[in-house]
DNA sequence: GCAAATTTGTTCGTATGTATT
DNA sequence: CAATACATACGAACAAATTTG
């Protein structure tokens, strides 16, 4: 019998675990307390709080101090078009129309007003935007939820020359109904060409958990999206920041392609 | 004097990064052993245990037992364009084009050679599919390493129905040079007209903790690849794993943009 | 090849601090 | 203020993996 294998934390982990999977706890509602699971496991109080860490980290359940033990309640995943599809044409702005949101119509994303900065950019910030040294950037960043829930957060850069050639707009902290893309065409004559997202994966900062609401080890996907206008330079790069425990993206390649069936979750798959 | 805010185990992880961040400890040295950790910070092995618990899970060192702890050696980020480029035309076959590869000419990819099943496939995998109940598919799997160094785990999923009209090199154990889009439009008479990627994130399993060489509480992208034919059906489904710690991805949209700057590693940003 | 030394992994017990009810 | 529950910290012992003599 080669059944003594793992150690005793991941057992009970495991066994936690099945208990969620298959609803014996419910979501949202509370474990037992650390000392009635150390009597249930037979184990120590530390070996249980072992198991409890590796849930945690696994995002299956989440601690209060002073409370107890929750199963967390996934919400449903937010998924992000990222290519423009053929009814919003070409996007690729900064508003609300900047990344097509799946299942529109149920859902209501909001965000709060910019905060506006003119700063001397970070170097990767810089780089990207191809900004020499001692160039400075006009950033709006902003915090956006959908129904309510923490979504994302954005900022973009944009060159300080634009605000010197008359988009004075850009320095106001509200919003730009008709879309940064339009009213640079119409107030300085850049016109978007196109973008490159670079999608990348860290661990939260304290900020993004706290906002959030997630551990310290969990991960958020780190879009940057460069805007390039009609002379192939950079005129936006925009910087978002998604948990990635609630969102998803889609790329779509090619045209007339049938939609997506967004009642199918991509779930765990053999490899 | 309100110094003593933060627990002692993230005191000593924070002093520890700075000395990896400011190659004090440089990549791929040892760190010293928790013995002498102990007597350094004044500590119990506990408490020297948790700051390297927590280092562990911001990938920054790692552990080897009967050795030690190591700083973990950052490999340069392998970096995949999800969207065809001029030069590959309409890519998002299965084999080496599959994804082009940026910094081409520098790095080698590798494969293994397909691991082959026909198999009932899993509700995921049906359902993108449109594969009804009862139906069949063809999986081809293959380990994928660029300079030697893991990079994904893929898996194709074809419809049984092409190898019975005659598309019988997809049951064979061996690559298929001119491409499985190819190969499939000149027996079966299907084509290609674009393909749909879903990007999601999850922690990592235990198979793909082992082949990648990652922690237990390390993410992978996974990528769903949809392909469709002529007449808007699914004729295609490839499942990728890519551990974050070293795969990055680039979305254009738009034509004639400017190359991407390679040099340029999009770093930490301020939110 | 084997035994010893070294190093990390697991488990226990205990005490005290902090947050919430 | 008191009770409850999780967070941090210490000390100790043994197991498992690896290297060294």
């Amino acid at each position: 019998m080669a059944q003594q294998q793992q150690p005793m934390y991941q057992q009970i982990a495991e066994d936690l675990r099945k208990q969620i999977d298959t609803e014996v706890l419910k979501r949202g509602s509370q474990l037992p307390t650390e000392l009635e699971l150390r009597e249930r496991y037979d184990a120590s109080r530390n070996t249980i709080r072992d198991a409890i860490k590796r849930l945690i980290s696994q995002g299956l359940v989440e601690t209060r101090p002073g409370q107890g033990t929750f199963v967390t309640s996934k919400v449903d995943p937010f998924v992000t078009v990222i290519t423009a599809d053929a009814n919003t044409g070409f996007g690729g702005g900064e508003g609300a129309a900047y990344l097509s949101q799946v299942s529109a119509g149920h859902r209501r994303p909001s965000a709060t007003v910019p905060k506006v900065e003119v700063q001397a950019p970070p170097e990767p910030i810089a780089k990207r935007l191809r900004a020499g040294p001692g160039a400075q950037v006009v950033s709006r960043h902003q915090e956006r939820y959908i129904d309510g829930i923490p979504w994302s957060l954005q900022t973009s850069f944009y060159p300080m020359d634009f605000i010197v050639k008359g988009a004075t707009r850009l320095l106001m902290a509200e919003d730009i109904p008709e879309g940064a893309v339009r009213y640079l065409a119409d107030t300085v004559g850049v016109r978007q060409i196109g973008y490159r997202d670079w999608i990348t994966a860290r661990l939260a900062d304290d900020n993004e958990q706290r906002f959030f609401g997630i551990g310290h080890d969990s991960t958020v996907f780190v879009i940057f999206r460069t805007a390039f206008d009609q002379t192939k330079t950079p005129m936006r790069l925009t910087v978002t920041v998604f948990p990635t425990d609630r969102n998803q993206f889609i790329v779509n390649v090619g045209t007339d392609l049938p939609d997506p069936q967004y009642d199918e979750e991509p779930g765990e798959a053999a490899t």
